[in-house]
RNA sequence: GGCGGCGUGGCCGAGUGGUUCAGGCAAGGGUCUGCAAAACCCUUUACCCCGGUUCAAUUCCGGGCGCCGCCUCCA
């Protein structure tokens, strides 16, 4: 498996830390405001990187993190009139519901920042005794010239970036170069105690504490955006090697591609931003996946709702194809899957997450699998392995649920003289008697059912291996 | 200005030094079909420009043009 380090900015064969376990560190948002698409971009990215691992065999420890103490998250409670912790709670609860309406599972560990200001405190202190930090006017910033191997991610030099940096006011830097580890409060921001006074931790010693914490230094593969490069990454090896007095703190860095709206890069500063959430009420959940898994995912992709609108078909044709294989009654569970087409998907997966190439190779399988149904033959290996692969990326159909149209069904098979039921045995009634009156050449009675079932939102769709519905 | 990336057919988007082809979507034509769909087959000026290397370049090298990201908060 070959996977890109930017760490080094080349493609290098994924050997994990400890044979058969891998270790994985993705910085989730800063919760500041309600997620966009390019979050969901970030979280699909990383959940399918993670469920590839698994599905080789890898016991993944995957962490993320919310950070829920920053100076956006205070500004935006100062502009509502309501505590940072408020803003932090509900936008922390809106992407909590993004990511689970997405399909992404579960992280392993989930580190809120608040949670963390002892471990960060202890990496501060550590810092400062190791002549890597120094506290003044209350703050504490990382002396980044103390660092020579600050610049390495990123590919920056620190003589050249100091024409950027500058001092704010009310900063005590010793070097315009420095960033803050710990801010003091002013009066209505969070605060804790600590050895230089109240205040609240610098944005970027949250990763360094959480993810040490959990999965120890020098762990494997560390994730997130490409805007997080620099300075983010950066200054996190910068304070976790300083302190260790070791390195590498992580030995891959993966950064996904950003999402763009009309070319620029979608992002809350510029506020071209289309809600996740808004997304997700107008597109089906693996729509969204199959769009973002459409390209690979170092690319920049933009959004436009009629890529959206692509994505559903595809993932339409997808659907219809496992559909048949309902229909017809096989068992692909029990198949063995199709090794040719595990083993493209394989080779593609393992060129740095190639989710565009292994698409490919599922739609060839899906035609392959329709081309043998129509053919009478056994399509089961290539179901067997459709599974497989819809499941690693987690655009398989779920299981539908009519239980909302109980009385409705309830109704229909009254006026159609048949028994009640539960709702799919209701709906399989129905297909059967509409495939009686068909045998018979009742139309009438046949379109009546169609027309019934429509008006509750089930499709009925008629193939030479029987009648399937689904909903929408 | 510095660092990095990208430029493929109507649109999206993989990939490769040469042989038949990514794939999806859209469009057109067939086959099948009680209806409605789906499916299958066929088709539609691909590789930004200029040099170079090579028997052969979309693929490697150099230059140019264009676009994007980072250099300030950002997934």
């Amino acid at each position: 498996m070959r996977v890109y380090n930017t760490l080094g900015r080349e493609l290098q064969e994924f050997v994990p830390r400890a044979p058969g376990k891998v270790s994985l560190y993705v910085c989730g948002p800063t919760v500041q405001s309600a997620p966009h698409v390019g979050h969901g971009r970030q979280a699909v990215a990383f959940d399918v990187i993670r469920r590839y691992l698994q599905w080789t065999g890898l016991a993944v420890r995957y962490v993320t993190n919310i950070t829920d103490v920053e100076d956006k998250i205070i500004a935006a409670a100062q502009d509502e009139g309501v505590t940072a912790a408020e803003v932090a709670r509900r936008t922390t609860a809106q992407f909590l519901e993004a990511y689970r309406r997405l399909r992404v599972a579960p992280p392993d560990g989930l580190a809120f920042a608040t949670e963390h200001i002892p471990e960060m405190i202890e990496l501060i202190s550590r810092l400062i005794s190791r002549g890597h930090a120094y506290p003044a006017g209350g703050d504490v910033y990382f002396a980044v010239r103390s660092f020579p191997g600050y610049g390495k991610l990123s590919g920056r030099n620190v003589d050249e970036l100091v024409s950027g940096a500058r001092i704010e006011p009310g900063e005590h830097k010793r070097d315009p170069l420095d960033f803050a580890l710990w801010k003091a409060s002013k009066p209505g921001e969070p605060v804790w105690e600590s050895p230089w006074g109240p205040g609240r931790p610098g944005w970027h010693i949250e990763c360094s504490a959480m993810a040490e914490k959990d999965l120890g230094f020098g762990f494997d593969i560390h994730g997130g955006g490409l805007d997080l490069v620099f300075p983010h990454h950066e200054n996190e090896i910068a304070q976790s090697e300083a302190a260790a007095e070791s390195a590498p703190f992580v030995r891959t860095w993966l950064h996904n591609g950003m999402v763009t709206l009309r070319g620029e890069k979608m992002s809350k500063s510029l506020g071209n931003v289309v809600g996740l959430l808004d997304l997700l009420a107008s597109s089906r959940p693996e729509a969204v996946r199959l769009f973002y898994l459409r390209a690979q995912y170092r690319q920049p992709i933009e959004y436009a709702p009629d890529l959206l609108t692509e994505a559903e078909a595809a993932l339409d044709r997808l659907w219809s194809f496992r559909r048949r294989l309902g229909a017809a009654a096989v068992v692909p569970d029990a198949d063995v899957p199709d090794a040719a087409v595990l083993q493209a998907f394989r080779s593609a997966m393992d060129d740095d997450f190639n989710t565009a190439g292994a698409l490919g190779v599922l739609f060839d399988a899906v035609r392959e699998g329709n081309r043998l149904l129509d053919a009478g033959e056994d399509a089961n290996p290539i179901a067997a392995a459709y599974d497989e692969i819809t499941a690693v990326l987690a655009i398989d159909e779920p299981a539908t649920s009519l239980a909302d149209l109980a009385g409705d069904l309830d109704a229909i098979a009254a006026r159609m003289g048949i028994s009640g039921g539960s709702p799919d045995a209701v709906v399989t009634a129905l297909i059967d008697l509409r495939s009686r009156a068909r045998s018979g050449r009742d139309f009438a009675v046949a379109d009546t059912v169609r027309r019934e079932l429509a008006a509750l939102g089930i499709t009925l769709e008629d193939g030479a291996d029987g009648t399937t519905w689904h909903r929408p």
